[in-house]
DNA sequence: TGCCAGGCCCTCTTTAGGGCCTT
């Protein structure tokens, strides 16, 4: 059975390009349409953090200070994740970090990413927009905690790609929704849904 | 001190511009 871990960043900014560093970092297991595991850690990149930022996550220069060396804690987290598929909402962005923080440590990703938000824009094009907390709202996700915070984002991530493998599954028919499917779909145009999930199914996906 | 990006995708498109998303 498929394991995927769905990965959320807090960081310090929009793009390690220009500086920005991970704050906090959670990943949970997806296995048999549940939820089977848990990681989250703050960590410390001796990055400073903006009081915007402060605001919108809660999380403060002095938490970060007292947190675990950003390099320990993406060890861990590497280690956990190990080699299951990815999953994010805007999966560029995470990729971004993830990347980032493991070239940090001499590490490399081993896999691909499914992204939340393109799949939700194929999958649920009348949503008032695409972001994770509307998302959420619309296909009845439960609530797991506070917004941009990693491990609340990660599992709600979590259970809106479960929502949505439900969804392909009833208005397709499909008996499981891999993660290669989710790759095929969010790759495919917005306005080819079926036909993509229907030429995924004659060559026997 | 606290600046800042970039991929996706639509359309009044493709010889481009701008909104949506993530922090």
């Amino acid at each position: 059975m498929e394991t995927l871990a769905v990965i959320d960043f807090e960081t310090t900014g929009m793009s390690p390009g220009h500086g920005a560093r991970a704050t906090e970092i959670a990943a949970v297991l997806v296995r048999g349409g549940a939820i089977v595991g848990r990681y989250q850690s703050l960590m410390n990149a001796g990055a400073y953090v903006p009081p915007f930022i402060e605001e919108l996550t809660g999380i403060s220069n002095a938490m970060i200070r007292k947190a675990p060396p950003a390099e320990q804690v993406m060890r861990e987290v590497a280690e956990f994740v190990g080699v299951h598929p990815l999953a994010a909402h805007n999966a560029a962005f995470d990729r971004k970090f993830w990347d980032d923080e493991l070239a940090r440590i001499g590490l490399s990703r081993r896999q691909e990413f499914a992204c939340s938000l393109l799949l939700a824009r194929r999958i649920y094009p009348d949503a008032p927009n695409h972001k994770l907390g509307t998302l959420v709202e619309y296909a009845r996700v439960p609530v797991a905690g506070r917004f941009h915070r990693a491990l609340a984002d990660a599992e709600m991530t979590a259970s809106l790609l479960l929502r949505m493998e439900e969804e392909l599954m009833r208005r397709f028919r499909l008996e499981a929704v891999s993660h290669e499917l989710l790759r095929v779909i969010q790759a495919a145009s917005r306005r080819e849904l079926e036909a993509c999930v229907e030429r995924w199914r004659g060559v026997g996906g």
